[in-house]
DNA sequence: TTGTAATTAATGTATTAACATTTAATTTTG
DNA sequence: CAAAATTAAATGTTAATACATTAATTACAA
């Protein structure tokens, strides 16, 4: 369905307008359908991708600053995303010896768990947008990068 | 920027993944953007939304429902949004005479000044985006329409 | 017609997000 | 070195979001 369907928009003032709403549209879609996937879970995207940002790690502790500099919301709080992680006993948490400001957060093997089990949902979903093709998806990414980079 | 930088993550599994990340990543990063630049004017983006909406009407009466069925984000309550603008005094609202469970709600002059005003910044914005070319916006929009259809 | 289902909007509520502020630790500077 | 500035994480607070439920009205079917 066009993005026009979808929110029932005739026409758009000119193909910025409309490229701007249809990302955020998209954006939008994306979340929902993963947020939907993973609540059988018991988990949050924002929590799911904190536990894949430490699972990257694989096995190295990592800062709650670091963990918001990888994140794709900047703006969520971190801190409180790993302490819901930690009352799930999905990660543990100790401070830092080098810098005792600091907070060493790890991925327990409960989290890993966790992860292999949603990733193999994530990956049908994978598998269905593979069906776009390597390259009109590589183009996608080209082109989603050069439009942030115009608005910068 | 790529995306890659921008989450400081060197490698993705596969383009689909990176796709949706992206996706996702510059979603956020537009509706911060725009929210940033409504601010100053007392509005949200959602609220903003409406209002738009409410303007596409040309004067005519539009239900809470048929504002919902035009929303970028359907979750959000548009019940309560109207009821922020009209609480400023944006937009009006009375009961429907030919289904009085229906509400009918109309966008006011001081709406459609204060959707005039924003637009000019918008259109700033649009200005930028306007670089990327519009074979390159066009592509892009139909990438998206192909990658929701991909996910249905 | 009359009871049942469906629809529309509003409201209740628990969680989350967006910021600002605080606390503790470290770094810098005079 | 001591005071000031900076940094890291946690916490407080207000508003917004995601749903579920409710209340009123309309449509429909027996």
């Amino acid at each position: 369905m066009s993005i026009s369907d979808e929110i029932k928009q005739s026409s758009f003032k000119n193909e910025e307008t409309k490229a701007v709403i249809n990302l955020i549209f998209t954006g939008n879609y994306i979340v929902q359908r993963q947020q939907a996937l993973m609540k059988p879970f018991g988990i949050t995207m924002q929590q799911f991708n904190v536990l894949r940002i430490l699972q990257g790690q694989k096995g190295q502790a990592i800062s709650v600053l670091s963990i918001t500099e990888r994140m794709l919301d900047k703006m969520s709080n971190a801190s409180r995303l790993v302490d819901k992680l930690f009352a799930k006993k999905l990660v543990s948490r100790v401070q830092c010896e080098k810098d005792r400001r600091a907070v060493d957060v790890y991925i327990l093997p409960a989290g890993s768990a966790l992860l292999t089990q949603i990733e193999v949902h994530l990956d049908e979903f994978g598998k269905q947008i593979s069906q776009l093709g390597e390259e009109n998806l590589t183009q996608l990414n080209e082109l989603l990068d050069q439009f942030r980079a115009s608005i910068s």
